[in-house]
DNA sequence: TTGGGTGCAAACTCTTTGCATGCCC
DNA sequence: GGGCATGCAAAGAGTTTGCACCCAA
């Protein structure tokens, strides 16, 4: 599970960067996720761990791995962007955002991505990504607003 | 096609909100748009129209329409949020933008729509909305990179 | 030794909030 | 006349940039 980190620091190595401390606590800490984070997120969890990065660097880095098209960037909402590994097929996925307590799940969909990928043929652009968000109420929410 | 216009005052007043010249100038601007404007195209449309409208009123009203229903905020890329008239049925659509020059342009399609739709009854989730964005290069871009 | 990597702080952009004034009802 | 709507300015949040120091090569 951990080629993506290794692929990272390949293609950030082949791409010219040099290797670094902070770079490299970053990207182990996104090989560890199943989902994306926010920049803030991406800062508090590398304090907790142990390994204080600055936000500008997690910025920077951030920008570095999506520039050698490593990283995925994901906009949910209104609030802060977030960031998540972009592995190679099987792991493809899109994200429903929970309207009132902002939780994010992945979620996968073959019909989907087959629909994404004829229209894409017959469109004026040349389509080099997707992204698809769902909007809505998680199961606890929904309990939740159904109980009051 | 100013039914969308009269629809979004007729729900204002229904939320208890009074009339007021900035929030008609807004709602007359939107009526007029085929796809999504950002705040800041927003308040330069009304100031070229000789109905200048301050910031904060713009981003207050955009708020209230879409509390009302009748606004869609579309997120489309790094930039700042775009926001359309949220039409019923037939006109529903999402959106490409260009990697390169930022262009948006709606597209609709019939398919994905049904995908979505029964994925929606297959997951967790309430959903409620979806929004899908498809990023590329437009026919210019894609033009001009490929004669370099 | 040299130049990129990193941290710190300030700047910047987009958005929201506070408050005084003015208009709708 | 009362209270919401608006404009202006300042504050906030997230992100980017400038610069000095440090480390990888």
């Amino acid at each position: 599970m951990d080629d993506w980190g290794q692929d990272a620091q390949r293609r950030l190595a082949e791409a010219g960067f040099r290797r670094g401390g902070a770079r490299s606590a970053i990207v182990e800490l996104l090989d560890r996720q199943r989902c994306a984070l926010s920049a803030y997120e991406i800062e508090d969890e590398l304090r907790a761990g142990g390994r204080a990065v600055a936000r500008a660097s997690v910025y920077r880095v951030l920008d570095e791995l999506a520039g050698v098209g490593v990283l995925s960037r994901v906009e949910v909402g209104q609030d802060s962007a977030r960031y998540e590994a972009a592995r190679s097929g099987e792991h493809h996925h899109h994200h429903m955002v929970c309207d009132t307590c902002g939780e994010v799940q992945p979620f996968a969909d073959a019909e989907l991505e087959r629909a994404v990928h004829r229209l894409a043929r017959r469109v004026s652009f040349d389509v080099a990504e997707h992204d698809i968000v769902l909007r809505g109420a998680c199961p606890a929410c929904r309990a939740a607003s159904a109980s009051v």
